[in-house]
DNA sequence: TAATCAATGATTGTATACGATCTGACGCGC
DNA sequence: GCGCGTCAGATCGTATACAATCATTGATTA
């Protein structure tokens, strides 16, 4: 999504917003494909605003377009799944470190509120709404750290984290029982920078090593995808 | 840009990239008025095209697109512009390091002809492309990293900078004078990671001090701009 | 004279229409 | 029965048309 400073939000982005959400949320799984007349006689829009949604949503990765075939949900492969977690973790433990030394004590009630939400998302077992969340409350700590453009990147990081998730998962239940967000929301409100960064760090390690991402065998859905370049 | 792995660029993407490339080689400045007519005549195309082309490039950051107002070059605040350096500053020295760990002979050979073509242009007096050649020796390295995720994300830090040093660069001549791309290319060359990561840093650090990005008072073009929000 | 308002032209936002390409099924020949 | 070519329907890419919004000019009035 664009940096929208100003300028409501277009009815292509309130389109973009709802699709974002349902992948989020695993309502749409890797390799749907999206039909743009469905779209259009779900919102009751034209094309035109359906096609600039659906390649905003390419842009964040969250989407293959192609040519003459369709919108797909993305299926990042092994490689791409490993480079988000890499990527992420050179950043986020940095993010979190910013957001300590900035965070106001509101901040932290915010971040305390996000969390109960969470939890109850989980107890009434609403793991895809648990999921996005839990990428919101990541993307929260971005914005305590008060830098847009890493956290813009962020966004983009965690919307494909939401993709690997869905694909290389290994328990799908059992889903961040870890009190990981309290320590770092610990860590944050009392300013402790260096726990902070740590946290993260760790956090992330930790979710990474809850993906399966061994080389699989021709994991290839079909011969097209096989052969593609 | 999209990770175009397969179908050919589309007609939209082809002008996205004429377009970019004008703005990286300042041929077109920050706050120039871009209307979708002139843009068609140009091109030979439909609106329909040319307003794609616009919206890829609000997303990578180049372009501000207010809603019936048009699309503009973006002029990056103090502000962003500190970020952009701050993001680039985190995130380049590990690129240096993965790619100095990777790299081939070939590659190092790539690194040096770009350097020739830079010097090249520099001889020439056309700052724009050395200017451009600049950026995309940072994003060859990228390349050698190996890291597309990192890449891409590199790749909007590079335009955004690319309209940084538009706005904010002390002298206007006396562009990357220094050898730091040669140092990197040596460090590289010899897979001497903790130098590469050093250079690079070093090298982000001397820009960034070349930028004047005191605050200044009321900078605005227009009432227009002052006013809004 | 300066300020305000109205009307007009310019520009963008959205919808529709048409042509191109792909997918899948059917039928023909081997 | 199996493979291949061909045709129809579906789907997408691009152009055009119309509606909405904005900016600017010129007239009117205090």
């Amino acid at each position: 999504m664009p940096i929208m400073t100003e300028s409501k939000m277009s009815a292509a982005d309130e389109i973009a917003k709802q699709l974002t959400e349902a992948i989020h949320e695993h309502r749409l799984q890797p390799g749907a494909k999206l039909r743009e007349d469905e779209i259009c006689d779900i919102f009751g829009v034209s094309r035109t605003l359906v096609r600039q949604a659906l390649r905003s949503l390419e842009f964040e990765g969250l989407l293959t377009i192609q040519k003459n075939r369709g919108a797909f949900v993305a299926k990042p492969s092994l490689t791409e799944a490993r480079e988000v977690f890499q990527a992420r973790s050179l950043i986020e433990p940095s993010i979190a470190r910013m957001a300590a030394e900035r965070s106001k004590p509101e901040d932290i009630q915010e971040l305390e509120k996000h969390i109960k939400r969470e939890h109850a998302a989980l107890d009434q077992g609403e793991a895809g709404l648990a999921l996005k969340l839990s990428g919101d409350f990541h993307l929260k700590i971005a914005e305590i750290a008060d830098q847009e453009t890493l956290e813009q990147f962020l966004r983009q990081l965690i919307s494909r984290s939401s993709l690997v998730i869905a694909l290389y998962w290994r328990r799908r239940n059992a889903l961040c029982e870890s009190n990981a967000h309290h320590d770092l929301i610990t860590a944050i409100g009392e300013r402790d920078a260096d726990s902070a960064e740590e946290f993260m760090k760790s956090h992330l390690l930790d979710i990474y090593s809850q993906l399966d991402l061994q080389e699989r065998d021709g994991g290839f859905t079909s011969l097209r995808d096989a052969l593609r370049q």
